[in-house]
DNA sequence: TCCTTATTTGAGTGATTGCTCAATAACTAG
DNA sequence: CTAGTTATTGAGCAATCACTCAAATAAGGA
């Protein structure tokens, strides 16, 4: 009936979302845009609505992406704690070396320090995606404890936020220009603080 | 001899703190700086060279500003522990309701984790003040482990990268958000941490 | 009071910002 | 092959970006 599309929208986000995630929002001009997703301001517009709008969608691929590796992550682990302490590793092992993430730092907490209150939308977004993120640490930590793993006495939504705060931490720590071994170590350090609400002590 | 300039440099030094810690570095334009600062482009160029070299005096007056602020808290406690924790404490304290802050996260990480490449003398400046305070952290450490606060066992340079991380995924987390008494006991938990490291368990 | 010298001013620089839209190109149904 | 429909193009919009500089201004010494 009429012209097909030239570009492939999911590539084209996840060409955003490289774009994004590593020069973040106001760094990133309309033209760093067109070049990196080779499409040219018409097509972006009738496409995106607009450079916010972009983002928006990006940020929705960036967290269905970071949402299914924590999933496998912790579904693959013999127990829920021994896969959040993995997933405490693989996040420093994606933030070392010959980086091939845009960037050490999570996109969300990225976007959160970086945007400011004139892009209520974007901020608010951020905000909510945190708060699932929360969500799904908490409910991780409440399935560990009916399992047995956690002691009867640990707060689980309490437990959530500080492992929320030790992610945060280990990625912006890695952002620093800082030694692989170190990252290293500080993830395996956050990995035994868990151990500390385990029920096995030691 | 010749005409007396009328700002006062510190003066002018603590209001672009106040504007880059708010805004960050790319969203604040010069006509905000020249807002912020009541003065003309012309005395801001003369002043200050160009917009990077005033972010840069203001990093070093911001970093000035907390360095005191951590030496005082420190000084006035009765332990180095208790004193890290009382610090940790005193910057949720700084992160909730009434923000008096300009931002809750860190100047420092905000730039960290904002400014890309190009600006290399910019972030190279960040993560060098990064290492100056990991080392003032580390020193504290060495200075607890020598007064027995702490265990024999314990790496303080290791466990300074830690207690960095900790403070960095507090003022990232309370920019969510949240409720006080989330943050407050956010900083309580991370303040218990450093209890498993000491001399006298419990 | 006048001169010297440093500071402040603000209009204006070219480049870039996010974005629009008429013209063009490519596809399919008939 | 043609007509109809939709996607792509890219020149160009007003606004803003960081920044410059000649002219106006203000202070102290003579």
């Amino acid at each position: 009936m009429a012209r097909t599309a030239r570009f492939d929208r999911p590539v084209a986000l996840q060409r955003a979302v490289e774009l994004f995630w590593s020069r973040g929002y106001y760094a990133s001009s309309m033209k760093h845009i067109e070049e990196a997703l080779d499409m040219r301001p018409g097509s972006l517009y009738a496409t995106f609505g607009s450079k916010s709008g972009l983002f928006s969608e990006a940020l929705d691929a960036y967290a269905a992406r970071s949402g299914e590796d924590f999933r496998q992550i912790l579904d693959s682990a013999p127990s829920v704690i021994e896969g959040l302490q993995r997933y405490l590793h693989a996040l420093a092992g994606c933030c070392m070396g010959a980086a091939q993430a845009p960037a050490q730092a999570c996109m969300l907490i990225k976007t959160l320090l970086e945007v400011n209150a004139e892009d209520a939308a974007l901020l608010a977004k951020v905000d909510a995606m945190l708060a699932m993120i929360e969500a799904r640490l908490c409910e991780a930590l409440t399935q560990a404890k009916a399992a047995g793993e956690l002691r009867a006495e640990v707060d689980c939504a309490r437990l959530a936020r500080l492992l929320q705060a030790q992610i945060m931490g280990l990625r912006a720590f890695a952002t620093r220009d800082v030694p692989d071994e170190q990252i290293a170590a500080l993830a395996d350090d956050m990995a035994s603080l868990l151990d500390g609400f385990r029920v096995q002590p030691g």
